[in-house]
DNA sequence: CCTATGTCAGCACGACTGATATTC
DNA sequence: CGAATATCAGTCGTGCTGACATAG
């Protein structure tokens, strides 16, 4: 059995070095990076605090900072500080931020969509089927490495 | 349909946003970077020229000519001119190299190996039966975006 | 002389660590 | 005062374009 996991280990790891590359090969100039739209798909639910985005986004603190602070300056987002705990900043999506990253989700699934048509029938099902699983595999992933962030950094 | 596509398309481009991040934060200090990963794979076979490794890796051939170089640095590759053709340069494996390939693709299925045991055996054949359709809707991608690359660079 | 192949130089983006306010 | 939160400064990796050298 640890014979079969570690196979299909490896043909998952060649489909996700493609995929790298891939979603870098998707960007377009002048619209919002892969890293941008991660995050304001983040805020679109509502405000969150900069750490917040940060573990969400499997980055560190400064990294999520200096994106943040991009966004404002391009309007997409507003920063304002937390009134119970003012140490604390909330990342708020502006009007603008979320017609573009509207925009930019839309190109960017329509994209995906075309490439899926390139599929038949029963391979769109089993791509559908796996996605559970291929979160939940993330999600193992995640808790794995939990970097070592958690007891180096502070 | 399309809509069924669409909404399937969002969603596997969510696993994908997080599968980027994950496996940025698989890099372990010290060990073979994905970029060197995967040039070294690709030459496992035998010698390929620095323009084939590009294409394979979906990068220009600039990128690919550093990377190889900082692999000739390091001894695990070779690179050696053609005989038929001096414009040509080829790029072999050195047995350093495929020592330290070898080591960092077990460690990073190990990796992966271990998360797919969080997965239940229907989960776990569910990811199974999508590889191949994954590398199918990969194929499209690249076919689809075909970067601006071909037109573009004299 | 024109094309193909690869390399060099310089740049952009996005992550990281370490150090520093500010607030709790 | 120590811990938590965010930001600033500086660095690194890895990609890109444009210019260039050499070979066909």
């Amino acid at each position: 059995m640890s014979e079969n996991l570690l196979e299909l280990a490896e043909r998952y790891r060649e489909i996700l070095r493609q995929s790298v590359y891939l979603v870098r090969s998707m960007e377009v100039e002048g619209e919002l990076s892969v890293a941008q739209v991660s995050i304001l798909n983040m805020v679109v639910a509502g405000p969150l605090r900069v750490g917040r985005i940060a573990e969400n986004a499997g980055i560190r603190v400064p990294s999520a900072t200096e994106q943040i602070i991009k966004l404002e300056s391009a309007g997409l987002v507003q920063r304002t500080a937390d009134p119970s705990d003012a140490r604390v900043v909330l990342v708020t999506l502006t009007d603008t931020g979320r017609g573009r990253l509207k925009a930019a989700n839309a190109r960017r699934s329509a994209t995906m969509a075309r490439a899926l048509e390139a599929l038949d029938a029963a391979e769109i099902q089993a791509v559908a089927a796996a996605i559970p699983a291929l979160s939940k595999l993330n999600a193992a992933l995640v808790g794995q490495s939990a970097r070592t962030a958690d007891t180096t950094t502070a």
